[in-house]
DNA sequence: GAAATGGTTGTGAACGCTAACATCATAACA
DNA sequence: TGTTATGATGTTAGCGTTCACAACCATTTC
């Protein structure tokens, strides 16, 4: 059964094969109406016998569509954005959209236009932005998309363009108040990079919840989200005198980077100090102890943003918003009350 | 500065602005020799005046290329394919590729058929195959592909098709034989999911090491790479009686879950137990205690891999092989000498 | 019985680009 | 001086689709 040197099947000769117009054809792959069952029929008999496949630069060069949705993606390689890649794809797929990607190692100006440009000399028919820091006006990112839709994902909870973010500022305030109410009012913090909106939000939340409940905040050290950076905050905070019973930490990487730290330093979780992570990542449970963290619900950011965007390209003048999604408490061995 | 209802800036509108032809702008557009100096100026200018983009679909149908690899990927919310993704991604964009990217859940034919069409029917020039598990045969891999060049990531050590893999026999050695170096014979095993390729060759290792030294193998239980695996994994080895000093783990996440079930078990790391892991997560050097590992190089793995389709797209004779990249023995505190 | 209706099909002409060829200078050679 | 090479440009015809329109047929309507 060898083959011609493979010449391309095109609507013609699908055409050809079944007697009619190579318009008919095309009716018939795109699901026009008017078209009699019975020539459907034969057209259907012929595409599959040749086993036609239309052509998509074609088809994309007439329609100015692409049934392609792009992401830009920042730290890709972290557990989050992983994450919420894989859930994009997943439902870009399930609504007949294919993924163009591209990462960027900066959220700056220049390596986002890069980004961008590059997706939509694809003409992609939408983008998704994985911007979780500072770096990028909003205003200049609307620029930078001309006319394609997009959304952003894990952003300025303030954005005023299309964005589904989680709710960072409730997620602390979940995480603080749980200390708070074992009773701990010595409360220490071991921020994200705080040109993450994440990790300022967070950030905030520790602080005013504090305050809120009349407690005045301990100190609060910068980490980078990596185990390493999580242990030298630990470090850093004891090192400088900081008194606490309670440690709120960015996410659960940094927490395990503290827990080696604090236990270096003589100190038991959770009998001298309650430790809370944020994410929930796989590890979490089994960390030494088990660790009390935020839970992010990564899946349905993917999900949310992919609808999202789709309506926004389907129906252009659907509304401006932010979707808010509530992270979720999930107590663990790591917090306990202070001991008196 | 208002613009026009900002029609599409084609080659043409390039082209009568700097009063050429647009064969002559599409000559500078492709960097094509035979334009003069002036006029090559003179269009450069156009195009900046005009922030004239290609159109990569109208390109794409001329010329049947597209500058697009596609990559299929299994587990990608797993930390070794989340690694390659975002190294076969940079790996890509600095040779002027674009990606495109389809995920499947299971390494089944029919999913992998779907997604090979979907990236296939974007005509991408290239693939990239991660397929770490059996359940496709080679033959049929290479029948999905019909004709487009691809490299697989992470498969099977014996493939005959362009591939990239990482040694892991020779990492496993690495592991068992440090363990006998230190003087234990009682050595067990929780081994990944056996119908991955990476955890089958793991497993064998493991065994003929022993064997090679005179030992024999003590019990081997299959995880299923997550902590709760790993943790699940221990406890089963440990209530069938197995009597071991050394633990060698199919990868560092389910170390941690071990880890944990030794602990629950009243056996100390290392003194009673030591434990080898597979990877090198960032997490490896906080766990309790910090994990000796092997480390798998996943950059190195991207790169090779793009390196080699893309040469495989340019120079369609190159030889089909399958490089072998080697991992590294990361010593840590998990291991020890036994008690005697 | 003519006109109107509505389903069904076909006919160019785009879409924006490049490949292949043709053309025309100019310089180089005999 | 004529012939060749060679650089620099333009012309034409696709690439495989879809869009807008025209055409045709069988009914139905007045």
């Amino acid at each position: 059964m060898a083959g011609q040197p493979s010449k391309r099947i095109t609507l013609h000769d699908v055409a050809r094969l079944s007697g009619v117009s190579s318009q008919t054809v095309s009716r018939v792959v795109n699901n026009y109406p008017y078209v009699s069952e019975d020539t459907r029929r034969r057209v259907l008999d012929a595409i599959q016998q040749l086993d036609y496949r239309p052509n998509r630069a074609a088809r994309s060069l007439a329609t100015r569509r692409s049934c392609m949705l792009g992401i830009v993606s920042f730290g890709i390689s972290y557990y989050g954005p992983a994450q919420m890649m894989a859930n994009i794809e997943q439902a870009a797929k399930l609504r007949g959209y294919s993924l163009a990607f591209s990462a960027i190692n900066r959220v700056a100006l220049d390596e986002m236009r890069e980004a961008i440009d590059n997706l939509s000399d694809l003409s992609v028919d939408g983008l998704v932005l994985i911007t979780p820091t500072t770096g990028i006006d909003v205003r200049e990112l609307v620029g930078l998309c001309e006319g394609v839709p997009f959304v952003q994902i894990d952003t300025d909870p303030a954005a005023r363009v299309p964005s589904v973010v989680i709710d960072q500022h409730y997620g602390s305030r979940l995480a603080t108040q749980h200390l708070i109410d074992l009773g701990h009012s010595a409360i220490g913090e071991i921020s994200g990079p705080l040109h993450w909106f994440g990790a300022q939000a967070r950030h905030e939340s520790w602080e005013q919840t504090l305050l809120a409940a009349g407690l005045s905040p301990v100190m609060s050290v910068e980490g980078d989200w990596t185990p390493a950076g999580g242990y030298a905050a630990a470090h850093r905070l004891l090192d400088a005198g900081a008194q606490f019973t309670g440690l709120v930490v960015g996410n659960d990487q940094m927490a395990l980077g503290a827990l080696r730290a604090l236990r270096e330093r003589r100190l038991r979780v959770p009998e001298d100090v309650s430790v809370v992570g944020f994410d929930d990542i796989p590890e979490a449970t089994y960390f030494e102890p088990p660790l009390t963290t935020i839970r992010q619900n990564f899946a349905a950011l993917g999900e949310q943003s992919v609808e999202y965007l789709v309506a926004l390209i389907d129906h252009p003048e659907t509304p401006v918003h932010q979707r808010v999604l509530h992270p979720q408490f999930i107590p663990r061995q790591s917090t306990q009350a202070p001991a008196r």
